[in-house]
DNA sequence: CAGATTTATATCGTTCACGATGCAAAAATA
DNA sequence: TATTTTTGCATCGTGAACGATATAAATCTG
C-alpha cells in the first residue's frame, strides 16, 4: 500500500513516453524514404509553413533549446536540405532558409499526415480517445511549459 | 489546403513528444538528489516490483530492446544501483538484481509520484482531462505495439 | 556614453533510443 | 542426433535531448 503509486502501472509520465516512441516510431517508415528523422521533419514543417527564419524562432516553435536545435540544423545543412546564412538587422541570429531540396521535400511528405491517421485510427478502432487526446495534452503542455 | 495537414499544430505525434519530453523533465529535479535519470527511474521501478529479472523481461516491461537497455543497465551496475548475474538455467540470460543502494532509493523515492501529481494538477487545473488521458494513451500504446 | 544585462547562437559531455550486426546458447525440426 | 531457427544479450554508429558553459552582439541603465 505504501509503495503503491510506484508502480510503472500507475504512472502517466511512462505512458506518455511510451506512446512518443512508438508515434516516433511509426513514422519511420515514412520518413526514411525521405532521408529524414522525426525532429527534422519538425523542423521542415515549421520551415514550410514559413521560410527564412531565425533559430530561436524555430526552436521557441519546437520547445526546444538552441543546444538542441543548432546541432540538428547543422545536420540538415550537411545533408542540403537548408542554408543558415547571417542575419542582417541582428548579426548574432542565423537565418534558416530552404534549399530546392527542401523545399520540394513537402510535395513528397505531403501524404504522411493522412498515411499515419489511417495508420493510426486502423490499430486503435475509434476515433473518439484521439479527439480527447489532443486537448487534454495541449492544456498538459500548457502547464508544464510556463515557468 | 492541399498542405493544411503538414502543420505542425494539426500533429498530435508532435503533442505527443512534447508531452513526453516536458514530463520526463519535470521529474528531473526529484530524481536529480537521488542521482538517477528519467530511464533509470523506470528500471528501478521495475525492479522494486520484482527483483531479480532478466534483462529481456524488464526491456518487455519498458517496452524497449535490450540494445537501450543493456547499456543502462551497464550504467546502473557501474553507479552500484543493481548487478548482473549469469542465468543458472538459461546461461544466455543476465538476471538483474536490486543491490542494497537500488533498493534503499526506494524510500526515498516513494513520494514522487504524489508530488509530480500535485504538481501537475496545480498546473493543469482540473482533474478531468488527465483521467481521460490515461486510457487513452493506453489503446494508442497498445494499437502502436502489436505487430 | 560606459558598464551591466540580456539575447542569439554555439560547443562540449553524458545519456538515451534505435537500426544493424554478431555470437553463443537454447529450442525446434528434420 | 544433426541441422536449422530462435532467443538473449551485447557492441557499434548515428542522431537526439539537455545541462553547463562560452562568446559576441544587442539592449538596457545609470
Amino acid at each position: 500500500m505504501e509503495y503503491e503509486q510506484l508502480k510503472l502501472n500507475n504512472q502517466l509520465c511512462f505512458r506518455l513516453y511510451t506512446a512518443a516512441r512508438l508515434t516516433v516510431g511509426a513514422y519511420h517508415s515514412y520518413l526514411d524514404p525521405l532521408g529524414i528523422t522525426y525532429p527534422q521533419y519538425l523542423v521542415l514543417l515549421v520551415l514550410w509553413e514559413q521560410d527564412k527564419q531565425p533559430v530561436c524562432d524555430i526552436a521557441k516553435r519546437l520547445m526546444l533549446d538552441t543546444n538542441t536545435v543548432t546541432p540538428l540544423l547543422q545536420r540538415m545543412e550537411k545533408s542540403g536540405l537548408l542554408q543558415r546564412t547571417k542575419g542582417k538587422t541582428d548579426t548574432r541570429q542565423r537565418i534558416v532558409s530552404l534549399t530546392e531540396k527542401g523545399t520540394a521535400l513537402r510535395e513528397q511528405a505531403k501524404h504522411i499526415p493522412e498515411c499515419l491517421s489511417a495508420n493510426i485510427l486502423e490499430k486503435m478502432g475509434s476515433m473518439e480517445e484521439l479527439t480527447t487526446l489532443v486537448p487534454a495534452l495541449d492544456k498538459l503542455i500548457e502547464g508544464l511549459s510556463e515557468r
